[in-house]
DNA sequence: TAGATTGTTAATCGATTAACAATC
DNA sequence: TAGATTGTTAATCGATTAACAATC
């Protein structure tokens, strides 16, 4: 029953669903005991249907009249994404990447806490980055069995991060958060999500030519 | 004519272009003068028709038998995403995250160079990461305007975000690269693209969450 | 020519938006 | 009750895929 849910949400839903959460602490805060949806979307910039339709398409129902219980919301974005139940994570590359995730102190308010980073740098091993200790990464296997770590965190340059993902999912990772340039490669069972700067650089860059571009021909034009 | 070729370019068309080009590369490396759509879709996991409406729509034909010629398929991708032509951009945030993007080497392929850093430590001031000088942060508006800088890369903590983009987009900056978990507001010729990890990471928690309750409810099943 | 490959037009699919009925 | 707000069903829109004609 549960995964059925689970499956029918889109992945547009669940990337605008962290979004929800400042608001809805915000209404909490603020003493308010239901929202509407239109409120939601005006803070949001969305349509109000979709509004609905998300927090639908994860369960939770409002009240004409009233809307939606702020609470309730809260508890079920929170249960959908896993926020309630935090999952303990390696980082693979302590370089600064590495370093920048490790000491961000809000994934942890996100389900996620950093417990421990690898690296090959001998000069690296038994320091500590925000806390956390950087261990040789042969001990990796080791470690996600003894601690039943189930989440990997590549931060290593994009020329290593097949071998590295491959000896992660040797060791019984069951998801890889993928920060490198790479496209890596792993058996279906196995969850990669990837943050692909590329992609995200292209959008801005792209932009800035075709503003610059459309600039130029005005110019043109004008002479 | 080319801005009307620009704004027929669909977002997740430009969100794949960066994906050809390392094989495109390795196909002029191996001295290959024309690649076939076929090619090109397997090695991305695309549809063969997806790749050709990909680069039909930046202008890029092929030949019927042949394929599509390498060089210019190189060329065209690059001089869309305006990586032949690179942008100075600065950092704003000298902490963990600003260090390891001025570190990375990768940008300037991508015609990206970053070029200096901000920050509001003192102690920071003066010193040089990859390079790059780090500076004080009231210096900010002189040195756009003076470098002719269109770029910012936002890496301050969340609730300083809004506060800082302000200062850029007053200094007269054209493009803010966002990583701050917080939602900018700007005038609308500004172009700001944002790497939201939250919903990346939303995205590879509700998998874990759902695939984890589909394993606990095969076990229920068979006790 | 024959056959491989491109390019175009139509069909499908999924996400968003619009219209409107249901409910408190 | 009246009116605000939710929830559902249909329409639209954009991206992807399928079918097939055009070309070298």
């Amino acid at each position: 029953m549960e995964e059925i849910i689970q499956e029918s949400v889109s992945y547009s839903t669940i990337r605008r669903l962290p979004l929800y959460m400042p608001l809805l602490k915000a209404a909490l805060d603020a003493g308010e005991q239901s929202i509407s949806s239109a409120k939601m979307a005006e803070t949001l910039g969305l349509d109000t249907v979709l509004v609905r339709k998300d927090l639908a398409s994860i369960g939770i129902t409002g009240q004409a009249r009233l809307g939606f219980p702020v609470r309730e919301l809260i508890e079920g974005i929170e249960r959908f994404l896993g926020w309630d139940n935090i999952s303990d994570a390696f980082v693979i590359g302590a370089g600064n990447l590495g370093r920048a995730l490790a000491g961000y102190a809000g994934f942890e308010a996100h389900g996620l806490k950093i417990v421990g980073l690898f690296d090959n740098d001998p000069t690296k091993f038994g320091k500590f980055i925000a806390g956390k200790p950087v261990m040789e990464l042969s001990k990796f296997p080791h470690l996600v069995h003894r601690m039943h770590i189930q989440i990997a965190i590549l931060t290593v340059p994009g020329i290593d991060a097949q071998a590295v993902a491959d000896v992660a999912v040797e060791a019984g990772i069951r998801a890889l958060w993928n920060f490198t340039p790479a496209k890596i490669t792993v058996p279906e069972n196995i969850i990669v999500e990837r943050v692909d700067l590329a992609a995200s650089l292209a959008v801005l860059s792209s932009r800035l030519v075709s503003t610059a571009r459309a600039a130029e021909y005005r110019q043109q034009k004008n002479l």
